[in-house]
DNA sequence: AGCACGCCGACT
DNA sequence: GTCGGCGTGCTC
């Protein structure tokens, strides 16, 4: 593949910086990198690490070239990486080094290991033993052997770090270098294919695992698990995983960060008797150097993950899974734009490995591509130990609605009245965090909205503030009105979760409610605390956002209650049909997981939308019909690409006038157009006035081809074609979010 | 991303 | 007179 290394050669190097991409270096023979070598090369005044991306570009005269100082002593980036990085930055128009960025996202994971500083006998014998060095002694024979630091070492003796450092000093104890001395070790274990307790799978799961089985080894192959909640999706999968631990290969499971909890740990655990290694954005710096190298070592045998898990360095991946494959979480839109689902199946073309792509509701695009035979398909139609799908019934609200100022209808009280009395669980789903999502004046009518975005300051009661959910802005909630001065005329309009929670106390005195929010659920733990709290019946009626929707199984819960079932389908958003429907399937999949059957109510004003009507008949292919025909209608995705331009600027005038400039710039070509610019439906965001361009183009790759060239000038970070005013255009490119 | 260069306000 | 604010530009 390479050749040997005769004399010099000039390369490219890609640093992880959007702003620099891929320069020139010479690199010395002696050094002996070659592509894919992560290298430290002197970058103006500094010196910055990067990867061998190919041969020279020839941007720079042979003769300014400066050398590579050194090549780094970690595996080189594979081949198959590489492409994906430029893949990534091609079909997303981002710049190459910001998606590098996300390939070699820790900095310390390529540095020589620092070596651990351990203590060992040394050669002096003890002159005067005191009994705190006595103890200190009998600590280091009694432990897990010469591997302590000092301060490990004297608390494990129980005496201060004084005490061992005298003992340094004096020669009984001598310091030892130990190399890799992080985590080694943590990964280590092989994960066993055959697990503690290998599941017993129903007739439907076994054929869908057998399926599932067969396409790891055979090369690149994308196929959807298609089935309802609770039909056992996870443990099918999971012979997918231990097909490829049992060819000594890697797996990836993506899951959308929220349903990245400790239940789905534990079924991990359950099935393969070890912890997968984690990787989501929280980690912390030392834990993601250690996955990140056991990782690339080949140690870490399965990553379970949020998106950006997809850009770690596996050297024999096995096979990908990516789990709720329709979770509008998987698009990025900060930094690199890129949706990780669609990425992960390129990934797995790229590395030759199958991609299972899951879901109890399956986006219309891979709902396609299934029908269109590019992916194949295995289906699980029924729960798993024959329980039925949950009732769903609507309450027309216009019908039966409930007292003023108030949010449950009598009919969803007497559900839930009903249910607790039975002495089982209830949850009440209303997609909207704090008390209230818009606060009037009474006496001028004035909205409290917030100074850098175009919307209105939610009231979030508990914290006693009012909050921007689109900016950092909080501010107490105030007394009197800002605009006219009157005292106490201010009044909360519409629901949120908390509010709901106080009309749950007003109708249910005494019940044990608690809310699960993203507000409420912080940090690590918190949400499987809540699980526990509910699975220990500590609470019996849950109040929660689109995060109770999601992963977590109540197997106590039997009724849901969808507040507001119409909340997602306002606005012009292309794909609010299609995830309302998949938002409120999963949120009544809640119900009825364990023994006794489960339903759910959703309240709603229409009654006959196409999205209820499918809910309530169970009938998923009708809507999905429906919804494929119009989107074929109006070559939409998937019939049709789209990207959205986004011109933005302190400066509403400049921005416009920006834009402007764009839109009259854009290709002509049949097939391709281009709408707007118009006010981006938040024209105004974190003090800056947005403009958006809408551009339709056909299927596949052409999109790209006009992008590109035409929008390339003005996507520099700074000093672009736009840069001037502080105007900054980004790009979308399969938009998700109409925001 | 860094880091230097450069051109205007309040201090030893 | 200088120290230092961050706008602008460059890195093979």
């Amino acid at each position: 593949m390479t050749a040997p290394p005769v004399g010099d050669r000039a390369v490219a190097v890609l640093f992880p910086l959007a702003a620099v991409g891929a320069l020139d270096y010479r690199l010395p023979a002696a050094l002996g990198g070659g592509d894919g070598s992560f290298v430290r090369a002197p970058l103006g005044p500094r010196r910055a690490v990067g990867v061998v991306w190919g041969a020279a570009s020839g941007g720079a005269p042979a003769a300014r070239l400066r050398d590579v100082e050194a090549v780094l002593d970690v595996p080189p980036m594979a081949d198959s990486l590489r492409a994906f990085v430029d893949w990534v930055a091609e079909y997303g128009l981002n710049p190459r080094g910001a998606v590098l960025r996300m390939a070699m996202s820790v900095a310390a994971a390529l540095e020589p290991p620092r070596p651990a500083r351990v203590l060992a006998r040394g050669d002096a014998a003890p002159a005067r033993l005191s009994p705190q060095r006595a103890a200190v002694l009998a600590a280091l024979d009694s432990g897990p052997g010469a591997a302590e630091s000092q301060a490990a070492l004297a608390r494990r003796a129980g005496v201060g770090a004084g005490v061992v450092r005298g003992l340094v000093a004096a020669g009984v104890l001598r310091i030892v270098e130990r190399p890799g001395g992080e985590a080694a070790g943590a990964f280590g274990e092989r994960a066993a294919p055959g697990g503690a307790a290998r599941p017993v799978l129903s007739p439907a799961q076994a054929r869908a695992a057998a399926a599932l089985r067969g396409a790891v080894g055979g090369g690149f192959s994308a196929t959807l698990l298609d089935g309802v909640t609770g039909s056992g999706k996870t443990e099918v999968y999971f012979e997918a995983v231990a097909a490829a631990l049992e060819a000594e290969r890697q797996a990836l499971v993506l899951l959308p960060e929220i349903a990245l909890g400790a239940q789905w740990l534990e079924r991990f655990e359950r099935r393969f008797r070890v912890r997968p290694a984690v990787w989501h954005s929280e980690l912390a710096a030392g834990r993601r150097r250690d996955v990140w190298r056991a990782v690339s070592r080949g140690e870490a045998r399965v990553v379970v993950g949020a998106r950006s898990a997809l850009f770690l360095p596996f050297p024999a991946l096995g096979a990908i899974i990516v789990d709720e494959e329709h979770d509008a979480s998987y698009k990025q839109e900060e930094g690199a734009v890129y949706n990780a689902r669609d990425m992960a199946v390129v990934r797995a073309r790229l590395a030759g490995v199958p991609v299972v792509l899951s879901s109890a509701t399956p986006s219309l695009e891979t709902l396609h591509n299934a029908a269109a035979g590019r992916y194949g398909a295995v289906r699980l139609p029924s729960r798993y130990g024959g329980a039925g799908p949950p009732r769903i019934d609507a309450v027309d609200m216009r019908a039966d609605p409930p007292p003023r100022g108030r949010f449950v209808s009598p009919r969803l009280a007497d559900a839930l009245a009903e249910t607790l009395a039975a002495g089982e669980q209830a949850m009440l789903f209303l997609n909207r965090r704090g008390y209230a999502p818009l606060t009037l004046c009474r006496a001028c009518g004035s909205r409290l909205e917030c100074p850098n975005c175009a919307a209105w300051l939610v009231e979030h009661r508990l914290a006693g503030e009012l909050r921007c959910h689109h900016c950092d802005l909080r501010r107490p909630t105030p007394r009197r009105c800002g605009e006219c001065g009157a005292e106490g005329a201010l009044v909360a309009c519409g629901p949120g979760v908390e509010r709901l929670a106080e009309e749950v106390e007003m109708l249910f005195p005494g019940v044990r409610h608690g809310t699960m929010t993203s507000d409420t659920l912080r940090g690590p733990g918190a949400a499987a605390a809540a699980v526990a709290a509910v699975a220990e019946r500590r609470i019996d009626l849950i109040v929660g956002t689109q995060i109770v929707a999601k992963g977590h199984n109540f197997p106590g819960l039997t009724l849901v209650g969808a507040v507001d079932a119409d909340l997602g389908l306002a606005g012009g958003d292309l794909r609010a049909a299609e995830r309302t429907f998949q938002l409120l399937l999963q949120a009544c999949g809640r119900a009825g997981r364990g023994e006794r059957p489960g339903r759910a109510l959703l309240q709603t004003h229409a009654p006959d939308h196409p999205v209820i009507r499918a809910l309530v008949s169970g009938d998923r292919d009708r809507f999905v019909a429906a919804e494929t025909a119009a989107r074929r209608e109006s070559g939409m995705p998937p019939f049709g690409r789209l990207a959205a331009v986004v011109v933005s600027g302190r400066d509403a005038a400049a921005a416009r006038a920006a834009a402007v400039e764009v839109a009259r710039a854009a290709p002509r070509a049949p097939g391709l157009s281009v709408l707007g610019p118009a006010p981006a439906p938040l024209s105004l965001m974190r003090g800056r006035y947005r403009f958006r361009l809408l551009v339709r183009g056909p299927q596949g790759r052409a999109l790209n081809a006009w992008l590109t060239p035409w929008l390339g000038p003005w996507l520099k970070p700074r000093g672009g074609a736009a840069g001037r005013a502080g105007v900054r255009v980004r790009v979308d490119v399969d938009p998700y979010n109409f925001l």
